[in-house]
DNA sequence: AGCGGAAAATATACATGCTAATCATTGCCG
DNA sequence: CGGCAATGATTAGCATGTATATTTTCCGCT
């Protein structure tokens, strides 16, 4: 309606890809859940790495999976009581959990994976290959420049 | 360390934009915080829209944010609180309300639009203008085919 | 040795999103 | 006109993310 300082928001990209991200996400959540499996996208992937890697620590998860470690450990209860991953303690640091999938654990991974594929297929399927390195390409370049701001905390 | 079916979270593009979107969305809130203003980005979004329009029943600001109706209540719950915003229902329909911004609403509105800008600025300084048209481009691409996905509930 | 800081994990408090259920109001339709 | 489905909003329950503080354990360094 009124607009004393030129500003679209609707044109901003960093919206853009919230909005996507978030769209996206959903969907994969529904694809889950339509499919019968009681699993959330943030347990997915701590799930495939797990899958990749049996035996990391929760910090190594947490690198590996973008995840604060609050997160993680939340995460785990989670899987924990469902049986589908196990902490065990390091034997040589005992600060350190390894965590390990069960056998229910690597099921669950290997029923995942095709619903993945399927729905980014599907989700992407009008994306042409080119685009799609395009956007990643895009995407990196804005994630290294992300890694090269300052902390708005520790600007020393 | 085993791979029996082939599949590289890594590369996947859904999983690039969810990792990017969050990294954004971080970094605004950092600058928020660290300019000293107590605010989400995702009250920022509503408190935009507000400021484009207002008026709006909280049904249609849930749809100019992409957001849930009930994170809609929430959010208004601590605008409200903060003396941002505030809900004056609706003469003629009582169940709706309508969204004013409060003058200290407003203010902060213009305060927090040059800190977008500027981060953005800067979060977007390697991009290219035609590799963000491009980006846009795709991302709407991305979005009209999840539009046409039959959501899984109802394929009817 | 042994002290003190760093590291790993957990706990806590708050903000958000999703689902499902509920309440009040509206309005259509027989 | 009168009941009942649809609509706007709220509430409650669960999962996640962020920030901060706490606990336990390790390790470097004097």
């Amino acid at each position: 309606m009124h607009a004393p300082f030129p500003y679209d928001l609707d044109t901003a990209v960093g919206y853009a890809i919230g909005h996507t991200a978030h769209r996206l996400k959903m969907g994969l959540r529904r694809a889950f859940t339509s499919a019968g499996h009681d699993v959330t996208p943030e347990q997915w992937v701590v799930l495939y790495r797990l899958y990749e890697s049996q035996g990391l620590t929760q910090v190594e998860l947490g690198e590996r999976t973008v995840k604060d470690k609050t997160s993680i450990t939340r995460i785990l209860d989670r899987l924990e009581s469902k049986a589908l991953a196990e902490r065990r303690r390091d034997a040589h640091d005992r600060r350190s959990q390894r965590i390990f999938l069960t056998p229910d654990g690597r099921d669950l991974v290997e029923h995942l994976v095709p619903l993945v594929r399927a729905y980014a297929a599907e989700a992407f399927a009008d994306v042409p290959p080119e685009d799609r390195d395009h956007l990643r390409r895009i995407l990196a370049n804005i994630e290294t420049r992300l890694d090269a701001m300052p902390e708005p905390k520790d600007p020393a």
